[in-house]
RNA sequence: GGAGACUUCGCCUAGUCUGGUCUAUGGCGCCGCACUGCUAAUGCGGUUGGGGUCUUAAAGCCCCUCCCGGGUUCGAAUCCCGGAGUCUCCGCCA
């Protein structure tokens, strides 16, 4: 007996959501099981619009790998072993001309078939016998080619899907050791003798990690009392922030269709890192978001957006649901690192002359978050190997934490170029033009409270155990100072 | 969850019963031009989105696109099957 549709559970995807690997035979990563199936393109994120190859199947500008090879492999070398990108491109360039030639004998083929089904209406309207053309062999030949077509475009896309984006010229290669602090604001505070976050939390009575524990299983915990207060009075300040700064709010759904997933580059990549829905068939599989940028972004597939809307922005807040299966690391206790945490997400759609200005201006707003609270913090530049796969850049704000003697990242802001519009097909028209293009997206946390929280108990705790609160919650909270017996 | 109606190129809409002249009608909006001593009226023209080909580029040409996928047929917006979505009614429910 199978599990009965929408229960939740965690299962690994690669039974059968992971995309064929490069050179398989396989048409499609997906047969699925159950009526109804899959797609033309066979695959659970295809396009729900744009077939033929159309624009989902580059994630990368397949223009640009034909005319300038040289520099899409030069900057994928940042990112991957130079003879892995060198086969990954062979493949690539091998499978668009295979496509191309395909649609060529195809298109040939259509146009013979268009002018006879013309011919013979031609002939029977005039009162001739109509000559028939042997039909069997023809379409069994076409059928043929059309099969072979899905089957290269579906290679295509899963070599294409599978790189990562180009980073951007200023992004140096290697892996966290080549990040860069760019910026710091305030300096540490002198703490004689440090308490943790989770003893701090668990004195004040602000977080229950066992009943969250009982609740969820291990990596929850529940916010409580003023905990729980404090939390809320935090999402709030965020919430009024980037509504003062010019973004428009969201509560999106928590549970999306795969496609949305694909389109924010989460998947494939990513696929087994978050939360499935079990179901039995179909393409449309959901997951829970794992930030509500994928939702942002997904909200917006296969629109062409007015080009006068642009840049527009956009904010949301979700909690993010994460398997986070690699691990835990013994210093990230407490809410540091979760299956599920608060945060709250700007995002910007612009034009590509705008995406400069909007990364700064993102990047400044987070910061003045992170200020008006009065917490020491770092700007660093991350490489590109740190940075995530979808983005050209990545500019991290990270939180100064006494306990740990470390910064922790409270907002990743990025630039993903056209990547992430390539996969969900979101464009504007050039004004003057009728041609379409690729819209830029930005998008970054403002931010993510499960960090904010631990920062404040950590850099505004007292010598007897309280903890001070930042002026600008203090009137959300009804109190200036947490302590022990509230 | 059950029943019915519906989904057409930005929006509205004709076409679907009775397959070909649909290379999709008309209106609105938008863009351009003409005319007029203002941005008004009128007239003319243009206006889905993809892919391929050719080219320095544009234009042109070809293929696909009438919610999505499949089938029947020489030929599908139109007929058949499956799916998604919207609306109405009924049921259930925080």
């Amino acid at each position: 007996m199978p599990p009965p549709a929408g229960r939740l559970v965690i299962r690994s995807g690669r039974e059968y959501h992971r995309p064929a690997p490069a050179g398989s035979t396989e048409s499609s990563p997906a047969p699925l099981p159950g009526p109804g199936a899959a797609g033309r393109d066979g695959s659970i994120w295809g396009s729900t619009r744009l077939p033929d190859g159309g624009v989902r199947s580059s994630m990368l500008d397949m223009e640009l790998i034909r005319k300038d090879r040289e520099a899409v492999a030069t900057a994928l070398a940042k990112r991957l072993d130079p003879a892995e990108v060198n086969r990954a491109l062979d493949e690539i360039q091998r499978l668009d001309q295979e496509r191309r030639a395909l649609i060529g004998e195809i298109d040939a083929d259509r146009q013979r078939r268009k002018a006879e089904a013309r011919a013979y209406a031609e002939a029977k309207r005039a009162g001739r016998e109509p000559e028939v053309v042997a039909p069997e062999a023809g379409r069994k030949q076409l059928s043929e080619l059309e099969s072979e077509l899905d089957d290269v475009q579906g290679r295509l896309r899963t070599a294409m899907s599978e790189l990562p984006n180009l980073p951007a010229d200023d992004v140096v290669a290697g892996g966290k050791e080549a990040n860069r602090v760019v910026k710091t604001f305030g300096t540490a505070p002198v703490i004689e003798k440090v308490r943790d976050h989770v003893e701090l939390s668990r004195m004040l009575g602000l977080v229950d990690h066992e009943r969250g524990v009982k609740l969820g299983g291990s990596g929850f915990w529940m916010y409580t009392g003023m905990g729980a207060r404090l939390e809320w009075a935090l999402l709030n300040f965020l919430i009024d922030e980037n509504v003062k700064a010019g973004y428009e709010f969201l509560l999106p759904p928590h549970l999306l269709l795969d496609t949305a997933g694909f389109a924010a580059g989460q998947f494939p990549k990513f696929y087994d890192d978050v939360y499935h829905l079990d179901r039995e068939s179909g393409p449309r599989g959901q997951f829970l978001l794992p930030t509500s940028e994928t939702a942002i972004l997904g909200a917006y597939q296969d629109e062409i957006l007015d080009t006068t809307t642009l840049p527009l922005k956009r904010f949301a807040y979700t909690p993010c649901y994460r398997r986070e299966a690699a691990g835990s690391h013994s210093d990230e206790r407490g809410t540091v690192r979760g299956h599920q945490f608060n945060k709250v997400e700007i995002f910007q759609f612009t034009l590509p002359e705008q995406a400069d200005a909007a990364l700064e201006e993102m990047v400044t707003h987070a910061e003045s978050l992170v200020e008006k609270l009065g917490l020491h913090y770092q700007r660093s530049l991350l490489s590109a190997g740190d940075a995530s796969a979808s983005m050209r850049k990545t500019l991290d704000i990270e939180v100064w934490m006494p306990s740990m003697d470390k910064y922790k990242e409270v907002s990743s802001v990025s630039w993903a170029g056209d990547y992430q519009a390539r996969r969900a097909a979101i464009r504007y028209r050039e004004p003057g033009g009728k041609q379409t293009r690729f819209v830029h997206t930005l998008n970054g946390s403002s931010l993510a409270t499960s960090r904010l929280f631990p920062a404040i108990l950590e850099q505004f705790q007292q010598p007897d155990g309280s903890v001070l609160v930042p002026e600008v919650l203090r009137d959300r909270l009804g109190v200036d100072r947490l302590t022990p017996g509230r």
